[in-house]
DNA sequence: CTGGATCCGGGAAGATACTG
DNA sequence: CAGTATCTTCCCGGATCCAG
């Protein structure tokens, strides 16, 4: 991209990061850590792969990302986040937060994959019973989606791995996971509605952001990183 | 922009910003307030006037800003964001954190107009003399600057105005300014470094944070939110 | 004067095919 | 698997012109 040739903390961030595709590029690389090129292809539907090599390398060039090579299969590289990389953390919540109410139109056409919902699940999901021990939820599959990890108060969102055996796996219509998970589709009509719950429904209630939700606000609208949040909301 | 056609937050909120100039015309109504479309040109430089134009109506459009009226001079607008524009703040107070280390690099060619300063600053300035009454610095000119003014304790930055007399002027080198605030740059070396001070130092020392800066860590870093400041946002 | 519209050249993005 | 090559399309940038 051109620069924007201006002083600014803002415009300067902008020459790095507001070429089109990068930032979710950041996003794949964000929820799912180390990446293959083929993994980014898969996250990145519609992308060109011209485009996306391209990307990596001018990432690679100004500190975003850097590229190792991996043992085995021959010509495998890896991609991850650098620190100054992964530090785009914020802006990435904070657009998911104001790009949350957009999430109740629902275009049908829009592709859509289980673990783009890791980012906003890390600050919806809660541990309802503190007292108990660990369990994995799963939202998706294997190959595309996410272990959710309750254990005694603490909650984890990490992407799908085949070691990790979840007591229930929540897969269906991408619109009801979100009403799902925004405590906007109560659990029980879940079946109903497109979603299909595979095991221990009641792990699934465990981990599920209970508060109800206010009108004209999101439940995706809180602070994802938890905590006694002071935030005064969106101004 | 092409849309992403992908059912994700992040996705779908870059489809509405992730244009060029976008996020810019954003900081300009944030900092700025209301705005006439020649204002915007003034705090743009380099943007094409079609390119400014099209841009103000797709974000009228898609709701984030609003047109209205002025009764004179004739035909004179006036862009302002709407409540869903302004939620934007948190998106590029972020990006303001992210790239504030961006800021260190002095590409001598990039244009500075000194109300590009009111986001960092809002996070910057500090009153370290709550006990006493209200003063007004001035960074920049009345026709791009802004008004730092510090009162018991809170700190308000709002654009420069012509009705408001300050007891203090700073002026001066884009860097240097940078540096003063971010406090790498000792209020007392200023007048070497390219940096005005007049009227009032010690009401410019009021409301410089004070804090040293910590080694990989600019004080631009800090929460912008932080403190007991009901800040009530721009305007 | 303010707030645009129009035209055009260059370059970035998109689609697809191909390769070490 | 991880890209490159090539072609097309369309957005951006710069200049100029125009209506109220």
């Amino acid at each position: 991209m051109k620069t924007y040739r201006q002083y600014c903390a803002l415009a300067r961030g902008l020459d790095l990061v507001g070429d089109r595709w990068t930032l979710l590029i950041v996003r794949e690389l964000l929820s799912l850590g180390e990446c293959r090129y083929s993994d980014l292809q898969r996250g990145l539907p519609g992308i060109a792969s011209n485009l996306l090599a391209q990307r990596l390398r001018e990432m690679e060039d100004s500190g975003l990302v850097r590229r190792t090579a991996l043992p085995r299969p021959a010509h495998a590289t890896a991609f991850t986040l650098t620190a100054r990389g992964a530090a785009l953390q914020g802006v990435v919540r904070e657009f998911v937060k104001w790009g949350a109410p957009l999430m109740a139109a629902d275009e049908a056409q829009d592709t859509f994959r289980a673990h783009w919902l890791m980012l906003p699940l890390r600050g919806l999901c809660r541990d309802n019973e503190p007292h108990s021990g660990r369990v994995v939820v799963r939202v998706g599959t294997v190959d595309d989606g996410c272990d959710i990890t309750a254990d005694s108060g603490t909650v984890h969102v990490a992407p799908s791995h085949p070691a990790v055996d979840p007591v229930a796996t929540v897969t269906g219509d991408s619109a009801a996971l979100v009403a799902l998970f925004t405590g906007q589709l109560p659990l029980e009509a879940s079946s109903s509605s497109g979603l299909l719950i595979d095991g221990d429904a009641a792990a699934v209630r465990r981990i599920i952001g209970g508060m109800p939700t206010a009108p004209n606000e999101s439940p995706l609208n809180r602070s994802a990183q938890g905590g006694p949040t002071k935030d005064g909301g969106p101004r």
